[in-house]
DNA sequence: GACGCTTGTCATCAC
DNA sequence: AAGTGATGACAAGCG
């Protein structure tokens, strides 16, 4: 029952709190589904802040400090409220120049060809890719590398505006609205999810638009061949194409004329399966991904300039265009195949590119929502083959031509992309990739503070108040010296529930005072006043000047038993003074000197109950006395709890708004990753498209003359071959393979 | 005088 | 069982 009551109030409390920073649209479930345990903390979590013994048991073993955790340390906490609004400053979508300079560190090994070439980022590929495929006798790596870029250009909206073009302005405009209302909110992948759903059923649309159109399109190769061969018109050998089973290649085809047409293990080119669902896969990234740019291009403009606009400085486009690239231009080539020097003729009857408004040089328009229904359905299975067959240049004339089918594994790749891309989707919308969550914990290793409890964050296990010494960099001295102060809390008396022995210095204060008030409430506030303009503070005697309200006020009848009137006594300035110090007494302290107690409040709170056991006997004390005692010393335990007690809680809700800060921030950064992410596949699909058409333009049949697009289409098989087969068993062919993916999903 | 904030205090629970 | 801490609730005081 303890544990369950704790469970709802905490839960509820910082679910609450969450929810209303970071905004109603927080999809809690996600979090506390996910498998990332400071997460799970900071809904469900052990709160370290309300739950005491946790609270102890995390700072004992995970701060390693050994700070007492009910110590109070008043710097870090007026610190943290000081902070509160710098902080708070803080929490906008924000991603620091910092991150981005980071992920450019971590993802120049990926790209290392990429990242330490700069000019690369310019490059642009549009077409170039097609050109650099014929022509093999260009630089493998330069021309890779121009390939690449010029798809970055093209993804950029100068060859192929994929969904940007579909949008008006006003849609733009509403888009930016609603993202940025997003980003305030800390939600808003409806927003994202409402458009892409709009966009999915315009592409079903679409897609079923351009199946007709696919279906009536006139062939030129005209006979359907009965063969799925390769078939070299100049020798009139059949082979099937082969790609090695290391995928990173088209090997030399194999002959294998009694290899019959439907060999049914063959899948199908993601070039040639015109289904729905990885058309409309495509389409949500592409709406998606044009969203999330233009939101990330206004949003933050430094980061949109280097991760978009700067083409030299596009590291992460660079490295994601580049890195396939790189191997494109290895063992790839359809031997046999006849290209007749006509390479640039397959544009003409190529069935992507008749049915898009592509040309062979703009192969990436295909990829336009609108209208790419083809190449759509082909790369809608968001093949990544692309990554690891690139296409590659053979450098001889001919057998090269080299191009590289869009993907030698086919199916297998599509099932492992699809799987891919759904833990991508998940990821995102949960707003963690599992597989991240360590790079989000290097990433945001000082200031992460993922974790609810400060016990998480390294920089929060310096003092109690994770709060205040996360935000102590704005004031080093204040950090130092808390940190410092309550690292030696225990050894000082300031704090009653700690130090009970109270130390010289507070008695002989109290003595010199006359027992007024608590020492280390004292020490407390002089400790916060280096920042505080109330140095007063730091006077015993001015203690209460400003912030005790009620011990100003002695009671009356106590007073007027026990001390004079100051009206009817002296009225000399002693006396003026020593009112002035009765005023700052407490109640209980009036009492107790109305009583006669023999010794000061101080002593009858923070001793030991041993000594102060000890104390009392020491004195003949009257059952009254005795009460009074034992009420004072309640009273003043009670008194340090509820201030205890008030600092847990408002570091708790510093917590939990730092923690939605960096959950804040991670989605940002998450959603640009994504970005990139399908930045990348968009190109690789393009590339992988025009080497397609490439590979098919080149074919040509026995009479020497190109194959239909509309009645061929490549397929590939499992064990890398590539088979020219009758697009109708293409297409039965990838509906089956698109429907296992969707059945396993379920 | 109402209002918000701070602080002290009480009651209660848990350890 | 007593002592103590934690915490919600309340009240008083102040600006």
């Amino acid at each position: 029952m303890l544990s369950l009551k704790k469970y709802l109030t905490e839960g509820l409390l910082q679910f609450t709190i969450l929810l209303s920073l970071i905004g109603v649209r927080v999809d809690v479930d996600t979090y506390l589904t996910s498998q990332l345990p400071p997460l799970r903390e900071i809904i469900l979590g052990p709160s370290s802040a309300y739950t005491q013994t946790q609270f102890h048991n995390l700072r004992n073993t995970l701060d390693g400090y050994g700070i007492h955790p009910k110590s109070i340390d008043l710097d870090n906490y007026f610190t943290a409220r000081r902070l509160l609004s710098q902080v708070r400053a803080l929490d906008r979508f924000q991603v620091p120049t910092t991150e981005v300079n980071a992920w450019l560190v971590h993802r120049d090994p990926e790209g290392s060809v990429s990242g330490s070439q700069p000019s690369s980022a310019l490059a642009l590929e549009s077409s170039s890719g097609l050109q650099d495929v014929t022509g093999p006798d260009n630089g493998v790596r330069e021309s890779e590398t121009e390939q690449g870029f010029s798809e970055d250009l093209e993804d950029l909206g100068a060859v192929a505006p994929p969904v940007s073009g579909d949008l008006t302005k006003e849609d733009i405009d509403l888009i930016d609205i609603l993202w940025r209302q997003d980003i305030d909110l800390g939600a808003g992948r409806e927003i994202f999810d409402y458009s892409h759903r709009q966009k999915e059923q315009d592409v079903d649309k679409e897609l079923q638009d351009g199946a007709e159109q696919e279906d009536t399109w006139p062939g030129e190769g005209a006979e359907a061949l009965a063969r799925n061969l390769l078939v070299d018109g100049e020798t009139g050998e059949s082979f099937p194409a082969q790609f090695p089973a290391d995928i990173s290649s088209i090997t030399e085809a194999v002959p294998s004329e009694s290899e019959p047409p439907g060999l049914q293990n063959n899948l199908l080119s993601p070039l040639l399966t015109g289904t729905e669902s990885p058309f409309d896969l495509e389409q949500q990234w592409q709406d998606l991904m044009s969203i999330m740019e233009m939101q990330a291009m206004e949003v933050n403009t430094s980061t949109s300039e280097i991760l978009y606009n700067a083409p030299p400085g596009d590291p992460l486009s660079t490295n994601y265009s580049l890195a396939p690239n790189t191997p494109i231009n290895q063992n790839v080539s359809l031997h046999q195949a006849s290209l007749g020097g006509c390479s640039q003729d397959f544009s003409l009857f190529s069935p992507e590119v008749e049915s898009l408004p592509v040309a062979g040089s703009s192969t990436l328009l295909p990829l336009a929502p609108s209208n790419s229904t083809s190449l759509n359905s082909t790369f809608g299975s968001t093949n990544l083959a692309g990554l690891f067959f690139p296409p590659q240049l053979n450098g001889t004339a001919n057998d090269t031509a080299g191009p590289e089918l869009p993907d030698p594994l086919g199916g297998l790749l599509d099932e492992a992309m699809l799987d891919e891309i759904s833990l991508m989707d998940l990821a995102i919308e949960e707003g963690f990739n599992p597989v991240q969550a360590s790079q989000l914990e290097e990433e945001f290793d000082s200031d992460s503070g993922l974790s609810l409890d400060s016990s998480h964050s390294p920089s929060s296990l310096s003092s109690p108040e994770g709060s205040s010494s996360s935000s102590s960099s704005s004031s080093s001295s204040s950090s130092s010296s808390s940190s410092a102060s309550s690292s030696a809390s225990s050894s000082f008396s300031e704090e009653g529930a700690v130090g009970y022995s109270s130390d010289s210095e507070t008695l002989d204060l109290e003595e010199a005072e006359g027992a007024v008030g608590y020492q280390p409430e004292y020490s407390k506030f002089c400790r916060m006043s280096y920042q505080d303009p109330s140095q007063l503070s730091c006077l015993p005697y001015l203690e209460h000047v400003g912030h005790n309200h009620t011990y100003n006020m002695a009671p009356s009848a106590l007073d007027s038993a026990d001390l004079p009137p100051p009206s009817t006594v002296k009225k000399g300035s002693k006396e003026k003074q020593a009112d002035f110090l009765d005023k700052q007494m407490s109640r209980d302290e009036h009492r107790a000197r109305a009583m006669k107690i023999p010794f000061t409040n101080d002593k009858i709170i923070n001793l030991p109950v041993e000594e102060f056991n000890e104390l009392l006997s020491k004195y003949q004390l009257s059952e009254a006395q005795l009460s009074l005692i034992r009420d004072i010393r309640r009273r003043g335990k009670n008194k340090m709890a509820a201030q205890n007690c008030r600092k847990r809680k408002l570091d708790t809700i510093l917590n939990l708004e730092r923690d939605v800060e960096d959950l804040q921030r991670d989605k940002a950064r998450l959603l640009q990753e994504k970005v990139e992410f399908l930045r990348s596949l968009r190109q690789m699909k393009q590339k992988v498209q025009s080497l397609y058409q490439e590979v098919f333009g080149r074919l040509r049949d026995e009479n020497g003359r190109p194959y239909s697009p509309s009645q061929y289409a490549l397929q590939y098989a499992g064990d890398g071959s590539v088979l020219l087969i009758p697009r109708t068993l293409a297409d039965q062919q990838a509906r089956r393979q698109e429907r296992k993916p969707k059945d396993r999903r379920k």
